[in-house]
DNA sequence: AATGAATGAGTTTTCATTCAT
DNA sequence: AATGAATGAAAACTCATTCAT
């Protein structure tokens, strides 16, 4: 599919991608204009969609390319092997803290990707989206320890009580963020409000 | 502001009014037609923007517009004498569902706004979304029976464990919804599986 | 003609041209809107147009109106029994700045006039413009003291030359003035070259 | 800037590039439609916006453009090494007859920029007009033999009533042109005329 | 006389995409 | 592979003018 374009030299492919996902992060796909993407990659019109078919197969391949990048990251960083759950989502929030640290652009292109809902795209993405979701949920599932948990309750309710409540936190982090768009994370308040909801639902869940 | 639309016969308003609910659900701001919605409202181009200045002034009043309708009905229904927490916000689901039902391309529309991201309107929307999320989220809490809760932990925190396992559920349902978009929501389903949670909540929750 | 218009009070009438002579003398023919000037005379749309057909009539109104009154005042003011030229001209020079003091908004109306030259209205102006020029240039000449000029060259000639020199003048303090909007025209600057001119002219066409 | 327009072939420019002076002097800035020039052009729309960015730097463009052409061609036709002033502005308006004889839509378009009071323009031009009319001044004045004016007069002030004479006398020849726009003008009359008002201006102001 | 809702052709500008070179 | 000229539909918005009330 893209093949084309991987044969490129590595110096290109990036100029490309990462002026590409600068724009997409930063207008969303429909204000993105392919026409800044060619000047800031520094080619032609022609070449872009000589690699891209279009509009939309370039906002695919990238897409594929961030979560690729930023999921490898990830799961090179977790430690699987871990079976506390909490342990394990806690070290999940900090990697994800890291990786935003790290790749700002990418990120906020994938986390423009799951909102935008432009109508071009939708068809396309929520199947992918959500199937994402799910192997990552399954992924952080996998191999726990689940005699801690308390046998009278459903398990499945506990961890999904447990995920919600830490995306949640999460999200609500960065709308604030967008408010005050000059600040920034402030990702120290953020890991000791997350340290105060792990002991509460470590004292609810846990036997 | 809007007073020489608000002077119209009100089945013109209606068909104005739908027509650009319609429009901005569909495709969010950026890619609504203003072209599209006098098509579909059958007025002429100049009237529409007669009576709001832009595109960006009928976003607002849409917004204003729906968002009182939706808040109405919903303050209208709920029971905020109800003072047991689990009850109060079992109704506020339930009411959700109907409205939801009744007003599908009002809810619809609203969604966007809260996602949409557009550079245009986001400068305007952001404070206006805050505020009537931090308002709701204090209504839903207002007069509760604080004395049902275990007091080992901060009462706060399990209001928002709470709050945010309900929102996370339809926010599930809606997306599940929208891939097979044909189906519609199940709404049966939908409660049956909110019990559970309740159950769960309650459980560890109340002392 | 506007019969209809000249019946109506003088307080309304007032209202109507200065917001129209303001409009048209900030922007231009074309630029002008009817939107703004119902607005500011705090009139309907559908009354201007039952006052005066159309835009361009309105227009034409104005110009006839600003003249007339512009005219009266300065054949008031202007002294023609002064038979010496260098003396008259002096005395127009001076009433000229006095009126541009005292209504501002008619001179700019008319200078906008004598510039604009918008498709629109060409035509109809050209020559209701050359005449004006035509009568003014008679006047001033009406009744001087020939003998006083140089018989060696046609009086004609000497008469355009001064009066082309005193018009230059004030057309390059103007476009100076626009150069530097907010500091306006230096009139006693004006003046003390404006003297020296006539000095000039006085000792080479005076015999 | 304007390189990629430039790199056309010279075919496309000039169909380009006369469509849109035509367009501009006909009807000035506001009035111009960019419509009727890319269809006058026999170009896309598109097309016109990729070479200029908007009216605005067409405009300019066209300006620069022919004020060196016409520039260009009275610079090398006036003989600056003729001393006598009377002389060589004898020759600058013989030659601007000739150029405006030639040229005679760039002649009007460039008329009409001096004459345009566009708000949008106004900015960025006033002081571009401004430094080349001083500039063509001093090049007029440049090196001329001062020693045959009368010594008792500043010799500015006698430079600047003979300046202004011949400007005024062509500004008032194209004026009647207008009127009767089908007749032109008719340059043996307005020479004659010339030639007597040199006579006399010799007369007075030679010692 | 007076209103102001209504019109719709018009404006400039943008944009993804194509194609000859 | 690479260029960039070329397209033309579509966008938001304006405006003088009309007309039913």
């Amino acid at each position: 599919m893209f093949a084309k374009f991987l044969n490129l030299d590595k110096e290109k492919q990036d100029r490309i991608i990462n002026a590409a996902i600068k724009e997409f992060a930063q207008k969303g796909y429909d204000k993105a204009s392919t026409n800044e993407i060619v000047k800031e990659a520094g080619i032609s019109k022609g070449l872009l969609f000589h690699y891209f078919q279009n509009k939309k197969q370039l906002y695919l391949f990238l897409f594929d390319y961030c979560y690729e990048l930023i999921a490898n990251e990830f799961y090179e960083k977790i430690n699987l092997n871990e079976r506390d759950f909490f342990t394990r989502i806690r070290q999940a929030v900090v990697i994800k803290m890291e990786l935003l640290a790290v790749h700002p652009d990418i990120f906020r292109f994938l986390q423009e990707v799951f909102l935008d809902d432009s109508a071009e795209i939708k068809a396309e993405f929520e199947k992918k989206k959500q199937q994402l979701l799910d192997i990552n949920f399954a992924k952080m599932y996998e191999n726990i320890d689940k005699s801690k948990f308390r046998s009278d309750i459903a398990l499945e309710k506990i961890l999904k009580i447990i995920t919600w409540t830490f995306e949640k936190l999460s999200e609500e982090e960065m709308a604030k963020a967008k408010l005050s768009p000059k600040h920034g994370i402030d990702y120290q308040r953020v890991q000791v409000e997350a340290e105060k909801y792990f002991e509460v639902l470590t004292k609810v869940f846990y036997q």
